[in-house]
DNA sequence: ACGCGCTAGATCGTACATTGTTTATCGAAA
DNA sequence: TTTCGATAAACAATGTACGATCTAGCGCGT
């Protein structure tokens, strides 16, 4: 984690990103980031046979990579009629970022009675670079502001906490790639970023929980906004 | 939800509990609930042709009801070596409990200013059953208690967190049931149950968020320091 | 037009082949 | 004799193939 050219935003610690199998690994990722990218349109049924042959494998790596998506809340199943993909709606967005808002504070809270010198320089370089990028690569920037919040909750002890906020993560990333930062959105991550390094720095846990609720529900406010506008734009 | 024999706690509307198919379905829940009542010790090998045979079916389904469970957290996967029980012990039941602390206040808030007269009689319907009761049948208390707060979360149009509380608190029920309740903690309960309902009543939203955090820690206190005496118990 | 039955297609369960891991046994060296 | 190492055999996970069961949609008959 210190050379400059590192951005990709990795899962914290202990949490396992990959699949069951060799194949259903790919499987389970390919699907996943089919419907958190949109790829595959809302409740479209998810057939067994046509995965499978689009993938070139047969089924039953298949049924195991949707059970696994079904128990993370991807795929919905009604016996005897398969799958289905869970749409990933304007409602489930701001559910997600409704519980970010009630979670990440408590995170960052800890974060801030136990950040390391180091934690501090790592959070500063990941900000210079974002301020380097400056929303010019909004994907880089997506991991960028990901690695940020990562470095704050990696070690977090409640590591179911911290998987949660890593699902959650890895959802609205791919949502918000979708869209542009307008101007106002840019100015306020950044200015939020800088005042919540000054927040930890000084040790003020408070108002670093109170900044970050604001920061999450900013965020949130943001992509709702463009996902509104988005479909009012699909619909008129 | 109107006889007053019914205390069987349901899940929030709208949440899918059985699995995939007619024979995995059983198959996941069995499995499921030999993992949190604790006949599956942790971190124990789940042998796919074990299990299969145990329960009477071939491989297939029994697969797929580990890969669901796998999807929801309750077991580990390593590629080419199988599953195992993720163990159900005090860090994992601590992470929950803050999870609740964190969530639960603010779908009491939505609550409190939702309730209708309807909603408030059948909390203190349910309320004179728990203490009717009195912890005679902890099992029964058990699923009261569950169904006293499933009439604040159930209408939540959260319902991405009222799912998590949901998944949550079947947990914690099947861990709590190990236990008896120290009197103290009885007392406690019909205590802010009292309290709380008096919140609703006022309308006193505020009020009863702050109550519920505390309702929720100090059950988790309790629940964590059985454990905690449980376990130095077998150490010694 | 409406209901009934049939057929196409998909899910679900079973059986089997393949691949990788673990364990036990045997042999050689210390 | 004991210990270490290699090899082989048992075992279990993963992938493939197939048959049974269920659903849905279409056409036919009334």
């Amino acid at each position: 984690m210190a050379e400059a050219s590192d951005f990709k935003a990795e899962p914290p610690e202990g949490i396992d990103t990959l699949g069951a199998s060799s194949e259903g690994a790919s499987l389970y990722q390919l699907i996943r980031e089919d419907i958190i990218d949109g790829r595959l349109a809302a409740n479209e049924r998810l057939v067994v046979t046509d995965l499978a042959r689009r993938h070139g494998t047969s089924t039953n790596p298949v049924r195991e990579a949707l059970q696994l998506l079904r128990g993370e809340g991807f795929v919905t199943f009604v016996p005897n009629r398969g799958a289905r993909v869970r749409p990933i709606d304007q409602d489930f967005v701001r559910d997600i970022y409704e519980i970010g808002v009630l979670i990440e504070p408590a995170l960052t809270r800890w974060f801030v009675n136990m950040a390391t010198v180091e934690d501090i320089a790592e959070l500063e370089r990941i900000q210079g670079l974002i301020e380097e990028n400056n929303f010019a690569d909004t994907f880089r920037h997506s991991e960028l502001d990901t690695a940020f919040h990562t470095v704050m909750y990696q070690r977090h002890y409640n590591r179911h906490a911290a998987e949660l906020w890593w699902k959650h993560r890895e959802v609205l990333r791919a949502v918000s790639r979708r869209f542009n930062f307008t101007l106002a959105r840019r100015a306020a991550i950044i200015r939020e970023h800088r005042e919540l390094i000054a927040h930890v720095k000084a040790g003020n846990a408070d108002e670093a929980a109170e900044l970050i609720a604001r920061h999450v529900e900013g965020s949130g406010r943001h992509v709702l906004e463009h996902m509104r506008a988005r479909n009012a734009a699909r619909a008129g």
